[in-house]
DNA sequence: ACCTGAACACCGTTCAAGT
DNA sequence: ACCTGAACACCGTTCAAGT
Protein backbone atom coordinates (compact mmCIF):
# COMPACT_ATOMS: atom_id res chain seq x y z
CA UNK A 1 0.00 0.00 0.00
CA UNK A 2 3.11 2.29 0.69
CA UNK A 3 4.67 1.70 -2.32
CA UNK A 4 1.32 3.05 -4.60
CA UNK A 5 1.31 6.05 -3.00
CA UNK A 6 2.42 8.40 -5.09
CA UNK A 7 -0.10 6.50 -7.99
CA UNK A 8 -2.53 7.29 -5.43
CA UNK A 9 -2.01 11.05 -4.64
CA UNK A 10 -1.68 11.66 -8.22
CA UNK A 11 -5.32 10.43 -8.97
CA UNK A 12 -6.96 10.60 -5.56
CA UNK A 13 -9.83 13.44 -6.18
CA UNK A 14 -8.27 13.83 -9.47
CA UNK A 15 -8.70 11.03 -11.22
CA UNK A 16 -10.42 12.52 -13.96
CA UNK A 17 -7.72 14.56 -14.75
CA UNK A 18 -5.57 11.98 -14.58
CA UNK A 19 -7.77 10.08 -16.89
CA UNK A 20 -7.40 13.06 -19.71
CA UNK A 21 -3.30 12.56 -18.97
CA UNK A 22 -3.34 9.24 -20.26
CA UNK A 23 -5.80 9.41 -22.69
CA UNK A 24 -4.25 12.93 -24.37
CA UNK A 25 -1.11 10.27 -24.78
CA UNK A 26 -2.41 7.49 -25.90
CA UNK A 27 -4.45 9.70 -28.78
CA UNK A 28 -1.06 11.53 -29.89
CA UNK A 29 0.53 7.65 -29.71
CA UNK A 30 -2.30 5.73 -31.58
CA UNK A 31 -5.15 8.17 -32.27
CA UNK A 32 -8.86 8.43 -31.16
CA UNK A 33 -9.89 5.40 -32.53
CA UNK A 34 -7.66 3.13 -30.80
CA UNK A 35 -8.25 4.77 -27.55
CA UNK A 36 -9.23 2.04 -24.38
CA UNK A 37 -10.88 2.99 -21.84
CA UNK A 38 -9.72 0.03 -19.89
CA UNK A 39 -6.70 0.49 -21.07
CA UNK A 40 -6.70 4.15 -19.05
CA UNK A 41 -7.96 2.91 -16.38
CA UNK A 42 -5.12 0.24 -15.75
CA UNK A 43 -2.17 2.50 -16.82
CA UNK A 44 -3.96 5.20 -14.23
CA UNK A 45 -4.44 1.84 -11.60
CA UNK A 46 -7.79 1.83 -10.91
CA UNK A 47 -10.56 -0.26 -12.12
CA UNK A 48 -12.08 -0.42 -15.64
CA UNK A 49 -15.39 0.73 -14.05
CA UNK A 50 -13.99 3.71 -12.23
CA UNK A 51 -13.68 6.53 -15.15
CA UNK A 52 -17.43 6.11 -15.19
CA UNK A 53 -17.69 8.17 -12.49
CA UNK A 54 -15.86 10.90 -14.29
CA UNK A 55 -17.07 10.38 -17.80
CA UNK A 56 -20.23 9.02 -18.81
CA UNK A 57 -19.00 7.31 -21.65
CA UNK A 58 -15.82 6.94 -24.05
CA UNK A 59 -17.67 9.46 -26.60
CA UNK A 60 -17.72 12.50 -23.57
CA UNK A 61 -13.49 11.69 -22.10
CA UNK A 62 -13.31 12.31 -26.23
CA UNK A 63 -15.36 15.75 -25.94
CA UNK A 64 -13.13 16.68 -23.06
CA UNK A 65 -10.23 15.84 -24.76
CA UNK A 66 -11.34 18.09 -27.99
CA UNK A 67 -12.35 20.67 -25.40
CA UNK A 68 -9.15 21.30 -23.72
CA UNK A 69 -7.63 20.80 -27.44
CA UNK A 70 -9.18 23.79 -28.73
CA UNK A 71 -8.95 25.65 -25.49
CA UNK A 72 -4.98 25.26 -25.62
CA UNK A 73 -4.98 26.33 -29.48
CA UNK A 74 -7.02 29.19 -29.00
CA UNK A 75 -4.09 30.32 -25.99
CA UNK A 76 -1.56 29.22 -28.62
CA UNK A 77 -2.97 31.78 -31.75
CA UNK A 78 -3.99 34.49 -28.56
CA UNK A 79 -0.28 34.42 -27.70
CA UNK A 80 1.35 34.40 -31.19
CA UNK A 81 -1.19 37.86 -32.18
CA UNK A 82 0.27 39.36 -28.78
CA UNK A 83 3.70 38.89 -29.13
CA UNK A 84 3.78 40.43 -32.60
CA UNK A 85 3.58 44.55 -32.83
CA UNK A 86 4.84 44.65 -36.01
CA UNK A 87 1.99 45.41 -38.40
CA UNK A 88 -1.14 43.99 -39.34
CA UNK A 89 0.14 41.60 -42.23
CA UNK A 90 3.16 40.30 -39.25
CA UNK A 91 0.73 39.59 -36.71
CA UNK A 92 -1.37 37.77 -39.02
CA UNK A 93 1.31 35.53 -40.37
CA UNK A 94 2.30 35.04 -36.52
CA UNK A 95 -1.16 33.61 -35.29
CA UNK A 96 -1.47 31.31 -39.05
CA UNK A 97 1.97 29.95 -38.27
CA UNK A 98 0.80 29.20 -34.68
CA UNK A 99 -2.16 27.83 -35.39
CA UNK A 100 -0.13 25.58 -38.68
CA UNK A 101 2.44 24.33 -35.87
CA UNK A 102 -0.03 23.44 -33.30
CA UNK A 103 -2.44 21.62 -35.53
CA UNK A 104 0.93 19.78 -37.23
CA UNK A 105 2.30 18.95 -33.71
CA UNK A 106 -1.07 17.79 -32.61
CA UNK A 107 -2.52 16.07 -35.85
CA UNK A 108 -4.31 13.05 -34.00
CA UNK A 109 -5.75 15.74 -31.89
CA UNK A 110 -6.94 17.96 -34.67
CA UNK A 111 -8.42 14.88 -36.37
CA UNK A 112 -10.39 14.43 -32.98
CA UNK A 113 -11.28 18.45 -33.05
CA UNK A 114 -12.74 17.91 -36.22
CA UNK A 115 -14.87 15.39 -36.25
CA UNK A 116 -18.02 14.76 -36.79
CA UNK A 117 -19.18 13.57 -32.94
CA UNK A 118 -18.29 15.99 -30.88
CA UNK A 119 -21.38 17.99 -32.62
CA UNK A 120 -23.55 17.74 -29.60
CA UNK A 121 -20.80 18.37 -26.75
CA UNK A 122 -21.86 22.20 -26.04
CA UNK A 123 -18.63 22.84 -23.77
CA UNK A 124 -16.48 21.42 -26.79
CA UNK A 125 -18.44 24.11 -29.37
CA UNK A 126 -18.00 26.91 -26.86
CA UNK A 127 -14.41 25.83 -26.90
CA UNK A 128 -14.27 25.71 -30.38
CA UNK A 129 -15.74 29.48 -30.48
CA UNK A 130 -13.11 30.63 -28.09
CA UNK A 131 -10.34 29.43 -29.99
CA UNK A 132 -11.91 31.17 -33.31
CA UNK A 133 -12.11 34.54 -31.63
CA UNK A 134 -8.68 36.07 -31.86
CA UNK A 135 -8.85 35.54 -34.97
CA UNK A 136 -12.06 37.39 -35.58
CA UNK A 137 -10.29 39.85 -33.69
CA UNK A 138 -7.42 40.39 -35.98
CA UNK A 139 -9.57 40.36 -38.76
CA UNK A 140 -11.54 43.47 -37.00
CA UNK A 141 -8.30 44.53 -36.36
CA UNK A 142 -7.30 45.00 -40.07
CA UNK A 143 -10.43 45.96 -41.22
CA UNK A 144 -9.97 48.89 -39.42
CA UNK A 145 -6.94 49.80 -40.36
CA UNK A 146 -8.12 49.56 -43.54
CA UNK A 147 -5.82 47.02 -44.81
CA UNK A 148 -8.92 44.29 -45.45
CA UNK A 149 -12.30 45.19 -46.77
CA UNK A 150 -15.20 45.99 -44.59
CA UNK A 151 -18.06 43.36 -44.03
CA UNK A 152 -18.71 41.39 -41.14
CA UNK A 153 -15.34 39.80 -39.95
CA UNK A 154 -16.75 36.60 -38.66
CA UNK A 155 -16.90 35.82 -42.68
CA UNK A 156 -13.21 37.20 -43.61
CA UNK A 157 -12.03 34.99 -40.25
CA UNK A 158 -14.23 31.50 -40.67
CA UNK A 159 -12.38 31.77 -44.50
CA UNK A 160 -9.10 32.32 -43.27
CA UNK A 161 -9.59 29.37 -40.69
CA UNK A 162 -10.57 27.12 -42.80
CA UNK A 163 -7.90 27.69 -45.48
CA UNK A 164 -5.38 27.14 -42.35
CA UNK A 165 -6.81 23.92 -41.33
CA UNK A 166 -7.32 22.57 -44.40
CA UNK A 167 -3.40 23.35 -45.54
CA UNK A 168 -2.80 21.24 -42.24
CA UNK A 169 -4.77 18.79 -43.20
CA UNK A 170 -2.84 18.11 -46.37
CA UNK A 171 0.20 17.67 -44.04
CA UNK A 172 -0.76 15.57 -41.68
CA UNK A 173 -2.22 13.37 -44.40
CA UNK A 174 0.89 12.97 -46.11
CA UNK A 175 -0.66 14.70 -48.74
CA UNK A 176 1.84 17.38 -48.84
CA UNK A 177 5.12 16.82 -46.79
CA UNK A 178 5.82 18.83 -43.62
CA UNK A 179 8.45 20.65 -45.02
CA UNK A 180 6.07 22.59 -46.96
CA UNK A 181 4.06 23.83 -44.58
CA UNK A 182 5.34 27.08 -44.28
CA UNK A 183 5.50 27.84 -48.00
CA UNK A 184 2.12 26.94 -48.42
CA UNK A 185 0.69 29.56 -45.02
CA UNK A 186 2.59 31.77 -45.91
CA UNK A 187 1.38 31.90 -49.67
CA UNK A 188 -2.05 31.53 -48.43
CA UNK A 189 -1.81 34.66 -46.07
CA UNK A 190 -0.19 36.97 -48.85
CA UNK A 191 -3.34 36.00 -50.98
CA UNK A 192 -5.66 36.09 -48.34
CA UNK A 193 -4.74 39.69 -47.31
CA UNK A 194 -4.76 40.42 -51.54
CA UNK A 195 -7.92 39.26 -52.14
CA UNK A 196 -9.67 40.73 -48.89
CA UNK A 197 -7.58 43.76 -49.57
CA UNK A 198 -9.20 46.94 -48.05
CA UNK A 199 -9.90 49.85 -50.95
CA UNK A 200 -6.86 51.85 -49.67
CA UNK A 201 -4.25 49.32 -50.14
CA UNK A 202 -5.93 47.61 -53.52
CA UNK A 203 -5.69 51.10 -55.04
CA UNK A 204 -1.82 51.47 -54.09
CA UNK A 205 -0.90 48.43 -56.18
CA UNK B 1 -32.15 -22.33 -50.28
CA UNK B 2 -34.30 -20.70 -53.01
CA UNK B 3 -35.38 -17.85 -51.32
CA UNK B 4 -32.02 -16.49 -50.36
CA UNK B 5 -31.27 -16.94 -53.92
CA UNK B 6 -30.97 -13.20 -54.77
CA UNK B 7 -28.90 -12.48 -51.79
CA UNK B 8 -26.70 -15.77 -53.12
CA UNK B 9 -26.07 -14.33 -56.59
CA UNK B 10 -25.65 -10.22 -55.44
CA UNK B 11 -22.65 -11.45 -53.81
CA UNK B 12 -21.54 -14.66 -55.56
CA UNK B 13 -18.23 -14.07 -56.67
CA UNK B 14 -18.32 -10.35 -55.38
CA UNK B 15 -18.36 -10.35 -51.85
CA UNK B 16 -16.17 -7.74 -51.81
CA UNK B 17 -18.00 -5.23 -53.54
CA UNK B 18 -21.40 -6.28 -51.49
CA UNK B 19 -19.07 -5.65 -48.59
CA UNK B 20 -17.91 -2.32 -50.33
CA UNK B 21 -21.98 -1.20 -50.61
CA UNK B 22 -23.17 -1.53 -47.16
CA UNK B 23 -19.86 -0.66 -45.98
CA UNK B 24 -20.69 3.09 -47.56
CA UNK B 25 -24.09 2.97 -46.09
CA UNK B 26 -22.84 1.95 -42.74
CA UNK B 27 -20.17 4.82 -42.91
CA UNK B 28 -23.02 7.37 -43.83
CA UNK B 29 -25.31 6.62 -41.62
CA UNK B 30 -23.02 5.75 -38.26
CA UNK B 31 -19.70 7.24 -39.49
CA UNK B 32 -16.55 4.76 -39.78
CA UNK B 33 -15.70 4.37 -35.79
CA UNK B 34 -18.70 2.43 -35.50
CA UNK B 35 -18.11 0.44 -38.51
CA UNK B 36 -18.26 -3.59 -37.45
CA UNK B 37 -17.09 -6.36 -39.98
CA UNK B 38 -19.05 -8.58 -38.06
CA UNK B 39 -22.24 -6.11 -38.83
CA UNK B 40 -21.53 -6.00 -42.67
CA UNK B 41 -20.99 -9.80 -42.81
CA UNK B 42 -24.50 -10.55 -41.33
CA UNK B 43 -26.45 -8.02 -43.50
CA UNK B 44 -24.60 -9.45 -46.74
CA UNK B 45 -25.19 -13.19 -45.25
CA UNK B 46 -22.11 -14.01 -45.15
CA UNK B 47 -20.21 -15.80 -41.97
CA UNK B 48 -18.04 -13.32 -39.97
CA UNK B 49 -14.47 -14.40 -41.54
CA UNK B 50 -15.42 -14.68 -44.88
CA UNK B 51 -14.81 -10.89 -45.19
CA UNK B 52 -11.26 -11.71 -44.72
CA UNK B 53 -10.90 -13.51 -48.38
CA UNK B 54 -11.39 -9.54 -49.61
CA UNK B 55 -10.29 -7.69 -46.60
CA UNK B 56 -6.92 -8.20 -44.52
CA UNK B 57 -8.42 -6.47 -41.63
CA UNK B 58 -10.76 -3.58 -40.62
CA UNK B 59 -8.09 -0.31 -41.53
CA UNK B 60 -8.08 -2.16 -45.50
CA UNK B 61 -11.80 -2.12 -46.08
CA UNK B 62 -12.03 1.86 -45.17
CA UNK B 63 -8.87 2.21 -47.05
CA UNK B 64 -10.98 0.79 -49.96
CA UNK B 65 -13.79 3.31 -48.64
CA UNK B 66 -11.80 6.50 -48.60
CA UNK B 67 -10.26 5.13 -52.23
CA UNK B 68 -13.64 4.87 -53.75
CA UNK B 69 -14.60 8.30 -52.18
CA UNK B 70 -11.62 9.86 -53.90
CA UNK B 71 -12.46 8.34 -57.02
CA UNK B 72 -16.31 9.71 -57.21
CA UNK B 73 -14.94 13.41 -55.40
CA UNK B 74 -12.32 13.40 -58.85
CA UNK B 75 -15.39 12.93 -61.17
CA UNK B 76 -17.57 15.11 -59.75
CA UNK B 77 -15.12 18.09 -59.71
CA UNK B 78 -13.88 16.92 -63.23
CA UNK B 79 -17.58 16.79 -64.24
CA UNK B 80 -18.28 20.78 -62.85
CA UNK B 81 -15.44 22.12 -64.61
CA UNK B 82 -16.43 20.11 -68.56
CA UNK B 83 -20.22 21.24 -68.09
CA UNK B 84 -19.22 24.97 -67.78
CA UNK B 85 -17.77 26.67 -70.87
CA UNK B 86 -18.52 30.26 -69.27
CA UNK B 87 -15.25 31.30 -68.29
CA UNK B 88 -12.37 30.64 -65.77
CA UNK B 89 -14.02 32.22 -62.64
CA UNK B 90 -17.24 30.15 -63.51
CA UNK B 91 -16.02 26.80 -64.22
CA UNK B 92 -13.81 27.58 -60.49
CA UNK B 93 -17.38 28.65 -58.73
CA UNK B 94 -18.75 25.56 -59.88
CA UNK B 95 -15.33 23.60 -59.41
CA UNK B 96 -15.37 24.41 -56.21
CA UNK B 97 -19.48 23.94 -55.79
CA UNK B 98 -19.37 20.34 -56.72
CA UNK B 99 -16.33 19.92 -54.13
CA UNK B 100 -18.27 21.64 -51.30
CA UNK B 101 -21.92 20.03 -51.87
CA UNK B 102 -20.10 16.31 -52.56
CA UNK B 103 -18.12 17.06 -49.27
CA UNK B 104 -21.17 18.49 -46.84
CA UNK B 105 -23.61 15.70 -48.32
CA UNK B 106 -21.50 12.68 -47.31
CA UNK B 107 -19.99 14.06 -44.24
CA UNK B 108 -18.69 10.85 -42.70
CA UNK B 109 -17.39 9.86 -46.03
CA UNK B 110 -14.88 12.88 -45.91
CA UNK B 111 -13.56 12.57 -42.09
CA UNK B 112 -12.66 9.01 -43.40
CA UNK B 113 -10.84 10.56 -46.80
CA UNK B 114 -9.01 13.16 -44.47
CA UNK B 115 -7.87 10.78 -41.89
CA UNK B 116 -4.78 10.10 -40.65
CA UNK B 117 -4.84 6.57 -40.74
CA UNK B 118 -4.65 5.52 -44.37
CA UNK B 119 -1.31 7.40 -44.99
CA UNK B 120 0.36 3.91 -45.78
CA UNK B 121 -2.32 2.78 -48.38
CA UNK B 122 -0.73 3.41 -52.23
CA UNK B 123 -3.95 2.82 -54.03
CA UNK B 124 -5.95 5.88 -51.54
CA UNK B 125 -3.25 8.04 -52.27
CA UNK B 126 -3.10 7.68 -55.85
CA UNK B 127 -6.96 8.07 -55.82
CA UNK B 128 -6.60 11.26 -53.91
CA UNK B 129 -3.95 12.48 -55.96
CA UNK B 130 -6.14 11.64 -58.71
CA UNK B 131 -8.94 13.45 -57.41
CA UNK B 132 -6.67 16.46 -56.99
CA UNK B 133 -5.91 16.71 -60.79
CA UNK B 134 -8.50 18.57 -62.36
CA UNK B 135 -8.34 21.48 -60.11
CA UNK B 136 -4.14 21.99 -61.04
CA UNK B 137 -5.59 21.55 -64.60
CA UNK B 138 -8.26 24.51 -63.94
CA UNK B 139 -5.18 26.33 -62.38
CA UNK B 140 -2.94 25.67 -65.31
CA UNK B 141 -5.87 27.40 -67.55
CA UNK B 142 -6.25 30.16 -65.45
CA UNK B 143 -2.21 30.81 -65.60
CA UNK B 144 -2.63 30.35 -69.59
CA UNK B 145 -5.48 33.16 -70.02
CA UNK B 146 -3.17 35.42 -67.66
CA UNK B 147 -6.08 35.18 -65.02
CA UNK B 148 -3.92 33.88 -62.22
CA UNK B 149 -0.38 34.66 -61.42
CA UNK B 150 2.23 32.34 -62.76
CA UNK B 151 3.77 30.14 -60.60
CA UNK B 152 3.67 26.13 -59.87
CA UNK B 153 0.12 25.74 -60.16
CA UNK B 154 0.36 22.51 -57.98
CA UNK B 155 0.78 25.46 -54.88
CA UNK B 156 -2.19 27.51 -56.07
CA UNK B 157 -4.16 24.24 -55.77
CA UNK B 158 -3.30 22.89 -52.83
CA UNK B 159 -4.37 26.43 -51.25
CA UNK B 160 -7.91 26.54 -53.06
CA UNK B 161 -8.43 22.44 -52.18
CA UNK B 162 -7.61 23.20 -48.77
CA UNK B 163 -9.72 26.44 -48.43
CA UNK B 164 -12.66 24.54 -49.25
CA UNK B 165 -11.93 21.19 -47.47
CA UNK B 166 -11.98 23.12 -44.75
CA UNK B 167 -14.97 25.63 -45.16
CA UNK B 168 -16.71 22.00 -45.63
CA UNK B 169 -15.38 20.39 -42.68
CA UNK B 170 -16.72 24.09 -40.98
CA UNK B 171 -20.13 22.86 -41.78
CA UNK B 172 -19.67 19.72 -40.99
CA UNK B 173 -18.39 20.12 -37.33
CA UNK B 174 -21.15 22.44 -37.16
CA UNK B 175 -19.06 25.18 -36.29
CA UNK B 176 -21.05 27.09 -39.20
CA UNK B 177 -24.92 26.02 -40.72
CA UNK B 178 -25.33 24.04 -43.60
CA UNK B 179 -26.93 27.83 -44.96
CA UNK B 180 -24.03 29.25 -45.09
CA UNK B 181 -21.88 27.13 -47.57
CA UNK B 182 -22.37 28.82 -50.63
CA UNK B 183 -22.12 32.33 -49.46
CA UNK B 184 -18.74 31.33 -48.02
CA UNK B 185 -17.16 29.17 -50.54
CA UNK B 186 -18.49 32.13 -52.95
CA UNK B 187 -16.35 34.97 -51.17
CA UNK B 188 -13.57 32.07 -50.66
CA UNK B 189 -13.32 32.01 -54.58
CA UNK B 190 -13.74 35.44 -55.32
CA UNK B 191 -10.49 36.23 -52.69
CA UNK B 192 -9.06 33.75 -53.89
CA UNK B 193 -9.05 35.17 -57.61
CA UNK B 194 -8.31 38.37 -56.23
CA UNK B 195 -5.46 37.44 -54.42
CA UNK B 196 -3.96 35.30 -57.23
CA UNK B 197 -4.24 37.35 -60.34
CA UNK B 198 -2.41 38.25 -62.72
CA UNK B 199 -0.50 41.13 -63.67
CA UNK B 200 -3.06 42.14 -66.29
CA UNK B 201 -6.00 41.81 -64.11
CA UNK B 202 -4.85 42.99 -60.86
CA UNK B 203 -3.82 46.57 -62.89
CA UNK B 204 -6.86 46.57 -64.28
CA UNK B 205 -8.89 47.30 -61.12
C1' DA C 1 -10.79 -20.91 -54.28
C1' DC C 2 -13.92 -19.58 -50.96
C1' DC C 3 -16.40 -19.93 -46.89
C1' DT C 4 -17.64 -21.81 -41.98
C1' DG C 5 -17.51 -22.37 -36.88
C1' DA C 6 -15.11 -22.41 -32.87
C1' DA C 7 -11.76 -20.06 -30.16
C1' DC C 8 -8.94 -16.14 -28.28
C1' DA C 9 -8.18 -11.93 -26.40
C1' DC C 10 -10.00 -8.04 -26.18
C1' DC C 11 -13.84 -4.08 -25.85
C1' DG C 12 -17.76 -0.54 -23.56
C1' DT C 13 -21.31 -0.53 -20.38
C1' DT C 14 -24.09 -1.91 -16.39
C1' DC C 15 -24.88 -2.89 -11.64
C1' DA C 16 -24.92 -4.89 -7.11
C1' DA C 17 -21.78 -4.64 -3.52
C1' DG C 18 -18.21 -2.84 -0.73
C1' DT C 19 -15.69 1.21 2.13
C1' DA D 1 -18.95 9.86 -2.53
C1' DC D 2 -16.11 6.87 -4.90
C1' DC D 3 -14.47 2.61 -6.39
C1' DT D 4 -14.57 -2.72 -7.23
C1' DG D 5 -15.67 -7.23 -9.48
C1' DA D 6 -18.58 -9.93 -11.95
C1' DA D 7 -21.52 -10.13 -15.85
C1' DC D 8 -23.40 -9.04 -20.55
C1' DA D 9 -23.22 -8.40 -25.17
C1' DC D 10 -20.45 -7.25 -28.25
C1' DC D 11 -15.78 -6.69 -31.12
C1' DG D 12 -11.42 -8.02 -34.66
C1' DT D 13 -8.59 -11.65 -35.79
C1' DT D 14 -6.95 -16.41 -36.32
C1' DC D 15 -7.22 -21.06 -37.91
C1' DA D 16 -8.46 -25.78 -38.63
C1' DA D 17 -11.94 -27.78 -41.23
C1' DG D 18 -15.27 -28.28 -44.78
C1' DT D 19 -17.01 -28.02 -50.05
Amino acid sequence: MNDQSEQWRYHHGDLRAALLDAAERSVRAHGAAQLSLRDLAREVGVSHAAPRRHFADRQELLDALAEAGFTRLGESIRRAVEQTGEGFAARTRHAVSAFAHFATENPALLELMNSTKHQGAPSTARAAEAAFEPIVELIREGQTQNVLEAGEPEELGLILYATVNGITMLVSTNMVPAERLDELTDTAVRQFLRGAAGEAHSQAR
